[in-house]
DNA sequence: AACCTCTGTTCGATAATCGAACAAAATAAC
DNA sequence: GTTATTTTGTTCGATTATCGAACAGAGGTT
């Protein structure tokens, strides 16, 4: 785990913990003493002491030898979204527009190279893309963050690139960063992006941007089906317009 | 902030740490240095330092002199999500149950004397209660909650009780903690429960259990509606069945 | 029963962390 | 613009929190 030696103030002890928690996932559900250790790259020792500290603090669970997140892990990731009012009034118009349109509709932050969903209304459909709150995804490669890295200036979209971790998730996927860089340019100005199987086969997305009043995007609001039951020109006539809608209803409540 | 001084194992910098994390809420979504400090019970030195380390993981956001929490923190909250495949698979099946009864259907654990909601589909409705994931509320008050205290011994139930601060959150909440009890009974020899109005006016709740392979109750699940638009007759003729249906195929899930 | 793996515990050593005190910066009041 | 007040940044020696190797104990497998 990279330490910023250089900063005596750095808590290590803290990140150590969190690095703890981290490396809980959909992977790692349940982990023992020795694979948390092994996972956070600590010692033994320090694993068993920062899952003790946290299953007296309640985040952690003890069954055995297993240690699982607890649901109470839960209230970290609520303050979040509980200081942003605009993501909890979001939800009534995502439903809506999720049913006129019977897909998945999903709010999501850009942050870096990857987006992170807060907001999500699944299908109601059998074969729907599960994604919870707390998500993150590659924001090159899909509409939500595709739209957002458009406002970014060019410096600093360049410096993103250069920093991604290229992977061919499908043979649809886009690798060439220039060929990326112009991508995001031309989804900014007409101001929606449409993704096609970049990610997973079969999924395409069409997003438009969230903003602040100053412009800025702060969030992106989508619509994803799968390629065979809507075409990118349907997405276009009939899904563009109720979504911006929505967005622009969405872009009011944000301060 | 309490420590547990009797453990010379405890890492009071890791809990210290995420007390700051947990003194951001609604009330207080930023705060200087020193509100930090006082939030948390901590010098302003400490707080100092721990906030400059969670700025540096990526947990919190400096705005001038301002904290917040950052969108990153949503990684940790809601990886507990992430660990549970039977509440991603819960999303779709709710969204059906919403859709036919044009209602809010939710999904809760029991957590001591609250509920932590784990997924909510909203009705598709301007009147529709807000509430994210991560949401706490009391479950004694609560369809959710109460029909999961049900699953409890009756010393622990008598535990729990005792251990309420009891609040007349409306002229409806029932606030004997024998008459609390009873209910508890009551609706656990039925398997669901109604509440009326015990938290707001006008919000009428059913829930039924999520069951392990155990038989042991591990979540909840409801649909919530006005008390203008649906009455309790309606609920338990026209509701239960389905929701039944759906709490089946959600345990069925459940490992 | 033997072996292997994993966990619990302990200890002296190291360095992480503390917070008071003071300097510096930002904000508020006039 | 000036002054006063409040808040934050920095530093230091002291304290103690934390470390991890080593060993004992427990549990699981063969």
């Amino acid at each position: 785990m990279a330490v910023d030696n250089s900063d005596k103030e750095f808590m290590a002890t803290l990140a150590k913990g969190l690095a703890v928690l981290g490396s809980f996932d959909k992977a790692r559900p349940a982990m023992t003493l020795s694979q948390a250790a092994q996972a956070a790259g600590l010692s033994r020792a320090t694993a068993r002491r920062i899952l003790r500290t946290l299953t007296t603090l309640g985040y952690v669970e003890q069954s055995g030898r297993q240690f699982a997140l607890s649901s109470r892990i839960l209230k970290l990731g609520y303050a979040y979204l509980a200081t942003q009012n605009w993501i909890e009034q979001a939800a009534a118009p995502m439903r809506q527009l999720s049913e006129q349109f019977h897909e998945s509709c999903s709010l999501a932050i850009l942050q870096g190279t990857e987006i992170v969903y807060v907001a999500r209304i699944p299908a109601s459909r059998i074969m729907s893309v599960a994604l919870a709150v707390g998500t993150r995804l590659p924001a090159f490669h899909t509409a939500l963050g595709r739209i957002q890295l458009g406002y970014l200036d060019d410096a600093e979209l360049w410096r993103r690139l250069r920093s991604l971790r290229i992977e061919a998730y499908t043979p649809s996927t886009i690798t060439d960063i220039q060929a990326l860089f112009d991508r995001v340019r031309e989804d900014h100005a007409q101001q929606f992006a449409i993704v096609d199987e970049e990610l997973e086969r079969g999924l395409r997305a069409i997003a438009v941007p969230i903003l602040d009043r100053n412009g800025q995007a702060v969030a992106a609001l989508n619509l994803s089906t799968h390629t065979t039951r809507t075409t990118r020109s349907e997405m276009r006539e009939r899904f563009l317009p109720s979504l911006r809608g929505v967005a622009e209803q969405i872009s009011a409540s944000v301060v």
